[in-house]
DNA sequence: ATGGTGGCTTAGCCA
């Protein structure tokens, strides 16, 4: 099963390169973040052309994630539970045959210091919180998204000049390890311990061209799913077209069978 | 220090 993770900007405004890419990858599972419309507004007829299935969480202008699986998609949570006065779409999870996934739209948080950074910090609680109680179902599951933290040094681009800025402030960090240490495994790095790509570029400038991004985009796997990863890939060929989202596709293959891992200890989780 | 880019909307927010 291929799972693949993509803050795509406007669902919109980013279809040609979208398509293109699911047509040449043809995943089973697709989270992605930041689809900027209403529900209604999702252009759904080209998925549901290629057997996509849909779970739309939109609140308009902003934000907005979703699933799509060749497979049904079966008890759809559409919110990230722990705030009821949380109305921003970041959230979607559902089951897809034997795994349970997650869309999460983690907030950017602005500026270090403002509400919008208190908000981030407070949402990431609640996702380990909520974490914490997927993870005690044992099962397979798969949390990807745009988590707008990177979480070690090899993950940026010069970790001692973006040391404490947005995305990479020791309390983001300490929030996506909290995480981390609920058991998950990132599963880029499970297989790249010493991998030192980037799933974000900001548009300005020529961070692209000067390397100047960060990984901040991960799949993070429970430990059944952990045993079952077989590959995981950044691709950053969608990042580099004209009229590209900021971020590129991160994808995960899980096979059949648990230990793989196991039978390619040069691959093992460091 | 400020503005650099992009999308959605149209002045400003959010990223």
């Amino acid at each position: 099963m291929q799972i693949v993770t993509w803050n795509v900007n406007s669902i919109r405004a980013r279809m040609a390169a979208v398509l293109a890419w699911l047509d040449e990858l043809q995943p089973d599972v697709v989270l992605l973040q930041e689809t900027k419309c209403l529900n209604e507004q999702f252009p759904a007829e080209p998925f549901e052309e290629r057997h996509y299935n849909l779970a739309l969480v939109g609140e308009g202008p902003r934000s907005g994630v979703a699933i799509l699986a060749k497979r049904p998609l079966e008890d759809v949570l559409d919110h990230l539970p722990g705030d009821p006065d949380d109305h921003e779409a970041r959230y979607v999870e559902a089951t897809v045959g034997d795994v349970r996934v997650a869309s999460v739209y983690v907030p950017n948080g602005t500026e270090v210091g403002t509400d919008r950074f208190t908000y981030k910090l407070a949402f990431l609680d609640r996702l380990r919180a909520h974490a914490a109680n997927l993870l005690a179902e044992d099962g397979c599951l798969v949390i990807g998204g745009d988590y707008n933290v990177a979480p070690r040094p090899i993950d940026v681009y010069d970790a001692k000049a973006l040391d404490g800025t947005i995305c990479y402030h020791p309390a983001e960090r300490a929030k996506l390890r909290a995480l981390l240490h609920l058991g998950l495994y990132d599963a880029y790095r499970a297989l790249a311990p010493h991998g030192g790509e980037f799933s974000w570029w900001h548009y300005q400038g020529r961070a692209l061209q000067a390397g100047h991004g960060m990984r901040i985009d991960h799949l993070l796997l429970s430990p059944m799913a952990a045993d079952r990863l077989e590959q995981a890939v950044i691709d950053a060929r969608p990042r580099h077209a004209k009229g590209a989202s900021d971020h590129a596709p991160v994808w995960c293959r899980l096979g059949p069978q648990p230990g793989f891992l196991e039978q390619n200890p040069a691959s093992a989780v460091s």
